[in-house]
DNA sequence: CAGTATCCCTTTTGATACTG
DNA sequence: CAGTATCAAAAGGGATACTG
């Protein structure tokens, strides 16, 4: 689980017959590896966090919140590892450990934004759609079992 | 697991003692639904299959390819669900269904294009982030059994 | 304080078999 | 063809206990 890079990615064999897609295939690979890290329950709120300032260990727990020690931990690591995140440990008595983000998380963050941007812009259209789809789901239903209530 | 709007998101509770980040604690909620899916180990590809073309079942089966009949199933149900994709069934006896994107699943494929870009440009410095952070690792491993190799 | 290690439960996913 | 239903395997994630 600590190696994003050996999982196996099923489609990532290339098949030319494929001409209408601007993305390659074989970039989803590559893209997949950040997607992950983007798409992660935690990482996400860990970068929204650590824009624009340092956090300690504890700090970020606790803003986080939902968060267990060992799930913040993991997370951590990961960002680190991609070079998303700086970790400065202070080699003093009561350990003292800093995140902040590195050129590269900060980099991510502002794209990530638009993504955030895009979601909060078009929520409506997709709350909509989930009723409307439920809703016909439920009828769809009530042809089967007409006398319910 | 059909609904996505029911799922507790712990960390959706918000401390307005945090002013520094820019993204609302409570965006992130609804902001997860739909990270959640563009996140999805699926959807990304089939979002991108489904650029500017109509697909059937089988021919996505097989463009993805690493996919399970199962599971692009139920990446295409919430796709429309969440209104990003149209699924129409032609009655004829061999049955046809045919996938495109909405209008909205258009306007989406053009931000997560940005994401994928940005991860192709960066591609280089996460990788060598990782080999840096995995070479360090192996050293303190070191520290602790010097005599390996 | 800032973790690591372990156990265990929940969710996700894949394989398989069956159907309109 | 285009699914649904069911079951088993695997991954994700939380609680707890322990450590430098």
């Amino acid at each position: 689980m600590e190696d994003g890079t050996s999982k196996a990615l099923g489609y990532c064999t290339g098949t030319e017959d494929d001409q209408a897609r601007q993305w390659d295939v074989r970039a989803d690979c590559d893209v997949r590896q950040i997607l992950d890290r983007v798409a992660d329950k935690w990482s996400l709120l860990v970068i929204a966090l650590l824009d624009r300032r340092k956090m300690r260990f504890t700090q970020l727990r606790r803003a986080v919140d939902g968060v267990s020690q060992r799930m913040l931990t993991v997370t951590l690591r990961h960002l680190e590892r991609d070079g998303l995140v700086r970790r400065t440990v202070y080699p003093v008595v009561p350990p003292r450990v800093e995140y902040e983000l590195t050129p590269l998380g900060i980099s991510l963050h502002e794209v990530i934004t638009s993504l955030v941007i895009w979601t909060e812009e078009h929520q409506q259209e997709i709350s909509a759609a989930r009723s409307d789809y439920d809703e016909k789901a439920a009828s769809e239903e009530h042809e089967l079992q007409p006398a319910v209530g």
